[in-house]
RNA sequence: GGCAGCGUAGCUCAGAGGUAGAGCAGGGGACUCAUAAGCCCUUGGUCACUGGUUCAAUUCCAGUCGCUGCCA
């Protein structure tokens, strides 16, 4: 049966370069997930794209002396080339700066506010008099009242912290100028998710198949009670408010962000209109990944926005993952305790990133990357168990029989019982990948291919004088490397791809199904080289070298 | 302060009410097709601490300590 899924994922904010924190939180996971329903032949629509707008971006083009828009583009142009290098496989990586996207979310608005789960109230900001402007809350800073700490900022105190208002701090003054910040009554679009509270209960405790962590999570948040946010801000970039006396304002990046989903999967289907329209109704199931910061978004008020709407479906799972650590430590932008993808990219390989983030992802508990751990994994698991394993047997073929596969033989005990393995292994990854347990996936390959190993060196076909064993042999040995080929594709794309060739099959890795392909007797292989590279130690110490704090 | 999560071999992580697991690191061995890779054997743990439930808990419950995160 063909399966229709929607993949969303996260949008990343474009006033900063990705880390490897994103990649394992949230940018990993999906691409995976689609290559493998792809390979099953399922429709798939996986989108995402860069969120353009909000005051950090306008803050940080002040202090370049750029444009918010010039600042935002730098940095989605960044996004887009690490998802070529890394193979994140969207099918439509847009941004939040697009005519479309500002239109359905101008729709989604007033919708919502002819449904009345909208409304206009009054709130006080800071504002600033002498940058002219309103202060989001982390851009006003003061004395603690609690601990006495000089750099408290106005959303909490980084000392002790405590939650603050902006209106607790002693001495408070602007963050970017050093003016005192006064306080000022401003109106603003609200919107009503206390009214949605008993829906969204109702429908989050229905989610059983939801990971633990995420449906205990909402369930606690929902039964505590939810509060109506504003959705608008005083400030001028962004997507404006679609009501007259509000020019001079923006509706506000989490309200609008949450759309892209859908904005995006539109633009896909653009010339087509109602193209999307099937990943977003009935049996369509839609997957959110997302970090665990995202958790409400994706579980409460993206729901309670589409419950609202109506008409279309509600999320079906949001596997969320954990956080990444640094070496034992949080990723920190400002201390530069960070791994920088764009870095990452311009010296390694992706497959080995891939290969371990998928190894030691955070499905369910935070996970921690050391470049220690990196180097041991790509050269004692990638290189030493799976790329060995290829190059011995694509070696021998080449030595032995001139690079022509060999014609097996009747097989016997150790041959089947193989092959078994081989067998009971896809059926094992097959449903792991669809339950979104990518750990227990590659895991289970990498056991396969040390059972290769095993197989070999119990057969020890190098020794035999039985040419009729030899042959059955690396058959069996090649079939088993061609089964992984298949199941190591989501994870390693490129190595794969590499595989495909040495195999002697023709085309595009990814137009094959999920399906163990036999190689075929009798064909001539070309010249293989090794699949993954053995990195020196000395790199380990050359990157944390490059790491602030470290 | 409230809530949640975590605390298992040197390291990274699994696990489960009934004599503790994997990979790597350490030690030993046989082999040589292979990127000195692979294979076999092996040394490591009172599963944070204290109580409780149970015939039986490291696995369930309560509390303590430590770390992390979220919230007012």
């Amino acid at each position: 049966m063909t399966e229709r899924i929607l993949i969303g994922v996260a949008w990343p904010y474009a006033n900063g370069s990705l880390h490897l924190g994103h990649i394992a939180g949230a940018y990993l996971a999906p691409d995976i997930f689609a290559r493998y329903h792809r390979l099953k032949g399922h429709e798939v629509l996986m989108v995402s794209g860069s969120d353009m707008h909000g005051t950090p971006i306008t803050i940080r083009a002040e202090q370049e002396g750029k444009t918010p828009v010039e600042v935002a583009t730098f940095y989605h142009n960044e996004f887009k080339e690490c998802w070529k290098k890394l193979g994140i496989s969207f099918d439509l990586y847009t941004s939040t700066e697009t005519e479309n996207h500002k239109n359905v979310v101008q729709d989604i608005f007033l919708t919502l506010l002819k449904k009345d789960l909208i409304y206009k109230d009054s709130m006080l900001q800071p504002y600033c008099p002498q940058c002219r402007r309103f202060l989001p809350d982390r851009y006003v800073e003061g004395i603690c009242p609690l601990c006495g700490f000089t750099g408290a900022r106005g959303d909490q105190c980084d000392k002790c912290g405590k939650p603050l208002n902006p209106t607790d701090l002693k001495d408070s003054r602007c963050r970017i100028c050093g003016a005192h910040p006064q306080t000022t009554n401003s109106e603003h679009y609200f919107l009503r998710l206390s009214a949605m509270q008993s829906q969204l209960l109702e429908w989050v405790k229905k989610q059983s198949h939801w990971r633990p962590n995420v449906l205990n999570f909402t369930q606690r948040y929902l039964e505590d009670g939810l509060k109506d946010r504003a959705i608008t801000r005083d400030i001028e970039w962004g997507i404006p408010v679609p009501v007259p006396g509000f020019e001079k304002k923006r509706i506000y990046v989490w309200f609008e962000a949450v759309i892209g989903y859908l904005s995006a999967s539109m633009e896909w289907a653009q010339g087509q209109p109602e193209k999307w329209r099937p990943f977003w109704e009935g049996d369509s199931k839609s997957y959110y990944f997302i970090g665990k910061d995202n958790i409400p978004f994706h579980t409460m008020i993206w729901p309670a926005m589409l419950m609202g709407y109506s008409g279309l479906n509600l999320p079906y799972d949001v596997p969320a993952n954990e956080f990444l650590t640094l070496q034992g430590g949080k990723f920190s932008t400002s201390r530069n305790w960070a791994v920088w993808l764009p870095d990452y990219l311009a010296t390694y390989e992706p497959d080995p990133l891939r290969y371990l983030l998928s190894a030691n992802m955070p499905e369910t508990a935070d996970a921690d990357f050391s470049w220690q751990e990196f180097y041991r994994r790509n050269n004692d698991e990638l290189v030493a168990t799976w790329g060995n394993l290829v190059h011995r047997v694509l070696t021998i073929i080449q030595r032995n029989f001139s690079g022509v596969i060999p014609h097996p033989f009747p097989l016997n005990g150790i041959d089947q019982a193989l092959l078994t393995k081989a067998e009971e292994t896809f059926k094992a990854v097959d449903q792991s990948l669809a339950n979104c347990h990518f750990r227990d996936a590659i895991r289970s390959a990498m056991t396969l291919a040390q059972e290769a190993n095993r197989y070999l060196e119990e057969k020890s076909p190098w020794k035999s004088k039985d040419s009729q064993a030899i042959a059955t042999t690396l058959y069996v040995a090649l079939s088993v490397i061609s089964c992984l080929k298949t199941i190591l594709y989501p994870f390693l794309p490129f190595s794969s791809q590499n595989l495909h060739e040495y195999l002697g099959f023709p085309g595009r890795v990814e137009t094959n199904r999920w399906e163990w392909q036999k190689p075929s007797p009798g064909q001539q292989l070309p010249k293989p080289k090794p699949l993954f590279i053995k990195l020196e130690e000395k790199m380990v110490e050359a990157e944390m070298a490059k790491m602030g704090g470290g």
